[in-house]
DNA sequence: GTGAAAGCGCTAACAG
DNA sequence: CTGTTAGCGCTTTCAC
């Protein structure tokens, strides 16, 4: 049924060595006037190669796995579609993987792209391997792999591009403060993972620099979602009506900030503050819009996917990647003088 | 190198043939003794079967081809998270692939998944093939196909999961017309493809049921982008004041609907309404949050994936399936008594 | 410039 | 229960 190498081969009256010749385009090898006709027959009966069989020979698939805890998560959208772009651009192509931040199902999917024989993998981890039998199969495999936005300790080998995130955590915190006023809480995501405390470290850095002492019952954690967001808010100010800036662990969780703190009537930016981390599309169009301090999502996951395929093809292009980050100033924060 | 079904074959003192029934859960034909002993020795060494090889024997892959226009954009991501999900929960891998309604790049995905031999192929068209070579090309391939969102001519022959964008059309008119006016505008996305044609023909069944006549000065079109809805809103109200309501072809055509009319100082809702079509996760977030006809989005992806599924394993799911929409009111419309 | 042959890693009869 | 053999569709020497 389906039409082979060999079929073109046969109509052409040629080996298949030569057709193989042609759909490879080797320069070389090949008479102008047989290319000619091989190319013809080609076209004529629709023949598209098989790049299954082709990449068990040259040991190479030109695919490559992305795993993300959600594509639904619009900054893990803006990140991927960076990675396919610069993938398509160099004749790669993604699969996609939603780990959703569970440990079991990244396993799962990481085990997938390796039969598959994926020829990178660019990982958005969702912390280190709980499995460590399949660790260590992982590492042996030693298949190029890119880490992005989050780092873990069972990845230290792997390289990665993100952004310095104690220096994030330090602007949003240092500009809150700079309202005049030393009550600033830090509603982060997930506690433990690399991003989350990191971003505890700036704000830390900059509530001591600044000479307060640090009130750890303004330091709760969740996870990155709008619900954890909008809880902890409503639990945290509930107990400390006192505060007067809140540093939000990312902008998804900035958002549910400010519908607890509209269903408490507490007015943004008049009587509360609010920063969050990202720069996701949606943090204009809500009301008030967001000062955050904004990642270059859809670079990170460019560059990543860029150093991958350098890693693939052994381009010298080593250690971590560091991306800038800048202090957007929307309406969510009132304004300086 | 890399370690083959050869390797564990020898190190184990059997054939590759045991090996294989071993890694591929065959009940019969191997004693527990050998398939513990060759279990443990994949085990030890870290063996990882290499599915491509595999694909070429058994001609399926285990992979399918997803194509949107862009992950960016909500409706989409959420689309393509019900994909991955059924497809995942069947074993299946899923290609991403943006097209950005460009029909040349859909072409170029097209073709490279077909050369990836996938098994099957969710498709949210650009609409009809360009390249007519190409379509007989594809159409002669005969992989199945399932069509989401739009439809189109050249793909007639393809099933699909799609909504009734008349009814939602209409649904959205109606629900203006009933706060008492007759001057309802509709701003449209991309003119020609199937949604925005559609949706168009609710609207103007809406309007005609009422008896008004319909305004062609009303009716604008553009493409599903925010910029497009604010600047066809810019544009049609300077010209047209005495509109009170506008059907907006999208919920992210409604977002930049809104951000003109604040521009213009115009109240939402009370001096314009606004409806949009989708659900998308921003619709609540948004101030006024939109009344909207929501698409059951995650669920088209979803069931999409399934009928895909089946279609590959020959099971009898014939006709395109449509999913029902449910108007959901917000305060971008009035209350209505 | 072209073809024959071997082999990539795996599965699928068919024998024993 | 297990091994042998013959491919799957393609690339890659190595001759001619």
């Amino acid at each position: 049924m389906k039409i082979t190498i060999n079929d073109i081969a046969k109509m052409a009256n040629v080996s298949k060595a030569t057709v193989s010749r042609v759909i490879n385009n080797k320069e070389e090898g090949v008479s102008e006037e047989t290319r000619k006709k091989i190319l013809k027959i080609i076209d004529e009966v629709g023949y598209v190669p098989n790049s299954n069989a082709r990449s068990i020979t040259v040991s190479e698939t030109k695919t490559i796995g992305l795993v993300i805890p959600d594509v639904r998560n619009l900054f893990f959208a803006e990140l991927a579609r960076g990675v396919e772009d610069c993938s398509s651009e160099h004749g790669y192509t993604v699969f996609l993987c939603n780990s959703d931040m569970d440990n079991y199902k990244q396993k799962i999917y990481l085990n997938a792209l390796l039969e598959k024989r994926v020829d990178g993998i660019i990982l958005d981890t969702s912390g280190d391997f709980k499995d460590k039998k399949f660790k260590n199969k992982f590492y042996k495999i030693d298949i190029p792999v890119i880490l992005i936005d989050r780092k873990a300790k069972d990845l230290e080998k792997y390289k990665g591009v993100f952004i310095d995130n104690v220096e994030a955590g330090y602007k949003a915190t240092k500009y809150l403060l700079s309202g005049g006023y030393e009550n600033v809480a830090y509603i982060g995501g997930t506690y433990g993972i690399d991003t989350t405390m990191k971003r505890f470290e700036g704000y830390k850095k900059a509530i001591e620099e600044a000479g307060i002492e640090l009130n750890p019952s303004y330091v709760v954690y969740g996870d990155y979602s709008i619900k954890s967001g909008h809880e902890n808010t409503l639990s945290l100010i509930k107990k400390h009506r006192e505060i007067k800036g809140i540093f939000a662990g990312s902008d998804i969780i900035a958002i549910g900030v400010i519908q607890a703190l509209k269903e408490m009537n507490i007015l943004v930016p008049d009587e509360i503050e609010v920063v969050g981390i990202d720069n996701i599309s949606v943090s204009q169009l809500i009301t008030p819009s967001l000062t955050t301090v904004a990642q270059p999502i859809y670079k990170i996951g460019y560059r990543a996917c860029k150093k991958l395929i350098n890693y693939i093809n052994h381009k010298f292009d080593d250690g971590d990647e560091y991306l800038s980050t800048e202090l957007i100033v929307r309406d969510s924060t009132r304004k300086r003088i």
